[in-house]
DNA sequence: TTGTAAGCGTTATCAC
DNA sequence: GTGATAACGCTTACAA
């Protein structure tokens, strides 16, 4: 049915290896080469790539594992990793975990029996599956999530973001800043934390502990640790949402009790980039995803072709959003 | 480096075929079939998937082509694909479009080229590499937009969601109901707009067909859009956005002219998951996104497992969302 | 039921 | 430069 390089060598009266050198970048004479591109193109070939990766032991897709393929931070790093990928001529499989550890390893297994290139993994925890993928050598890239695994990692600074996010609602006037942030077991929902106490360290105020809650960083987890918060009687005047998700969640509750800015202090760290209206008196903090993907993969791809050394580390930086800042689309 | 067939038929003591059949669900005695699990899993083996497609003509992956990857009501769909698919033990690659002719042909190539069992695409246009794809035999199923390619195809009643959504607004007494849509070379963005006039037809009405705007259904082109139906003179006192996107600039233009619901109607088809409010007073139409990508997930299994026949076409409903719905997540 | 052996479509190692 | 030819790791007749 479809053409294969022997058909093609006989076209073109060479060899298969002829066909093969064309196909791959080595010298070949240039009439010899202009008829195999001849035939190829009449016999609408194109190289098998199980064939080509069976031989070669790797293939031309990388893997991308993430929690939550819904989450639009998360697709946003999809797509820089797709833009980075794509340009170098590797496609990109997603894998969705939804923070399971079985999902996650089930991807992991695909990728290496598919002979993918490479992966690159928003991680959970350090399993086994993960250790030991990272053990056999084969090229990896950990984003978002810090987890100390021995490899590569593009990370956002989190302590920033949660200083900048809470500083900026002090510097407003605000006295006493609540944090609805994530699970505690993510470096991504820890560093938030750890700004948040230095944003109060810095300008010299106390810390109180107990306007700290944890959620899952998703909707329905941030609207009980909203309402939690409301509820202690920690009188708090503002609030810090600890990702995009929990900022939805956490401002319903507010909307909902009537708790709204201008009055109550509300800063997001992260992207609500399907909202309608972003009010000036929201401070939002605006994370890299997309460049977290495109580096991500342009290291990946680093590796892939041959770099070697220890593990690079590269941590980019949040950006407070001007408050006049329009439309976030 | 990775155990291969042979390292599992040596330690267990049969031979690679035996080996082959145990994981091919192929009848192989109880004491050797034990054996070779043992030495698997001693060994951690798990077949190579690039040499079993290359042997087989068909891969365990299927290809899911989208406009958008960034645009919820896609991802919605693609978390449907990878539900059904999975479960089938299938995995699923993503790929990006924009809508480019060119990006859809080189996800279709790779594809081919990959042996991947199958595409789910949301087709643009019938282009070439989309008809020699189909006519290849290869199994295909269309999704969300109309295109007679003559492969399965599993779509939203778009014509039901116009006439839901333009009579719900017609009903609460509004009058004049503009229309913002999409591309008219989209079977999606048409049949909206015959939906509704179906609505005005349906209420003895006469239609002013200058009330329908086209949009590109992103966020940008709806504001642009709706500033034009604004400025007409048309005077509107209501309109239906074609779809999420349009929903969010449409809504932003109209948030910024002060002509914002109850006083002036607002109806929108699609879902707006991230929104942290949504108003009674605003009209909603649901599309059963993840649905879709169900149900194309299932008819294109079906069809990789050897289902033959015409092909089929499955048409989903809309539904108009309770008025005193609560939050959309 | 089991084993042997012939491919699947490439790439890579040889000689020439 | 070029062409045979041997893998790559699996599935599947065909025999036994």
């Amino acid at each position: 049915m479809t053409a294969n390089i022997h058909d093609v060598a006989a076209a073109a009266g060479v060899s298969i290896a002829t066909v093969s050198r064309v196909y791959n970048g080595q010298r070949v004479s240039p009439d010899r080469a202009a008829r195999v591109r001849e035939a190829a193109k009449q016999l609408d070939f194109s190289p098998n790539r199980a064939a080509r990766s069976l031989r070669r032991k790797h293939s031309e897709v990388i893997a991308l594992i993430v929690p939550d393929i819904e989450n639009p931070y998360f697709t946003a790093m999809a797509r820089g990793v797709e833009d980075s990928a794509q340009r170098a001529g590797y496609s990109v499989v997603l894998g969705n975990t939804d923070d399971e550890e079985a999902k996650e390893s089930q991807y992991l297994r695909i990728a290496v029996s598919e002979n993918m290139a490479g992966v690159i993994v928003v991680p959970n925890r350090a399993t086994d599956d993960l250790l030991s993928y990272v053990a056999s050598g084969r090229p990896a890239v950990a984003i978002d999530r810090q987890l100390d695994l021995g490899v590569d990692e593009v990370l956002v600074d989190n302590v920033a973001a949660g200083r900048l996010a809470t500083g900026a609602l002090l510097d407003a006037g605000f006295e006493r800043v609540g944090l609805v942030t994530g699970p505690p077991g993510l470096s991504s929902a820890n560093d938030r934390v750890i700004g948040w106490r230095a944003a109060h360290g810095e300008r010299g105020l106390e810390v109180d502990e107990t306007l700290v809650e944890h959620g899952d960083f998703r909707v329905a987890g941030a609207r009980e640790a909203m309402r939690a918060l409301l509820g202690t009687g920690a009188a708090i005047d503002a609030v810090v949402a600890g990702n995009n998700l929990t900022g939805i969640g956490a401002f319903q509750v507010l909307a909902r009790a009537g708790t709204v800015p201008p009055d109550f202090g509300f800063a997001i760290i992260g992207d609500l980039p399907f909202t309608t209206m972003v009010s000036a008196d929201i401070v939002r903090i605006d994370l890299p995803a997309r460049q977290v993907g495109i580096r991500a993969a342009d290291m990946l791809i680093d590796r892939i072709t041959g770099h070697d050394g220890g593990p690079r580390s590269l941590t980019l930086p949040p950006e407070v959003l001007a408050a006049d800042h329009d439309w976030t689309v």
